[in-house]
DNA sequence: GTCCTGACAGGAA
DNA sequence: CTTCCTGCCAGGA
């Protein structure tokens, strides 16, 4: 793993920690605010690591807002738990009004 | 060293 | 509108 590897990592985690209570963005949005936008699954692969960190996983999702990550959290449901606790209404595993909630690093997007 | 896998994205059919 | 296929990059076997 070279440093420049776990500066990535280490910025994913920053971005993440970005990320305003209940809003929500994806990975390839952090990936290419970091100027590596082919990177997208490596946001994912870093995030599987943010159970130690201080990172809101839950909040980062894939484009179409689907909770693909929900199976790497404690529970069946964790991540919608938490998601539907800070107000982003979940069904069948999609964040509803995902283009609202959306909010892109670059862009900073208030609501 | 090769091969397989994965919390993705974008475009095509 | 949905489904399928390809490209990417890092890690583990």
């Amino acid at each position: 793993m070279t440093p420049e590897t776990l500066n990535f990592f280490d910025k994913v985690y920053q971005v993440a920690q970005q990320i305003p209570y209940g809003r929500v963005t994806s990975y390839g949005a952090i990936a290419k605010y970091l100027g590596a936008p082919r990177s997208a699954r490596m946001v994912g692969y870093a995030m599987n690591n943010s159970s130690e960190k201080n990172v809101p996983a839950h909040r980062v999702v894939n484009r179409k807002g689907l909770l693909t990550g929900k199976h790497h959290f404690d529970g069946t449901n964790l991540m919608q738990q938490l998601l539907e606790s800070e107000g982003v209404t979940v069904v069948n595993n999609q964040i509803q009004d995902f283009k609202n909630l959306f909010w892109d690093p670059a862009e900073k997007t208030p609501l």
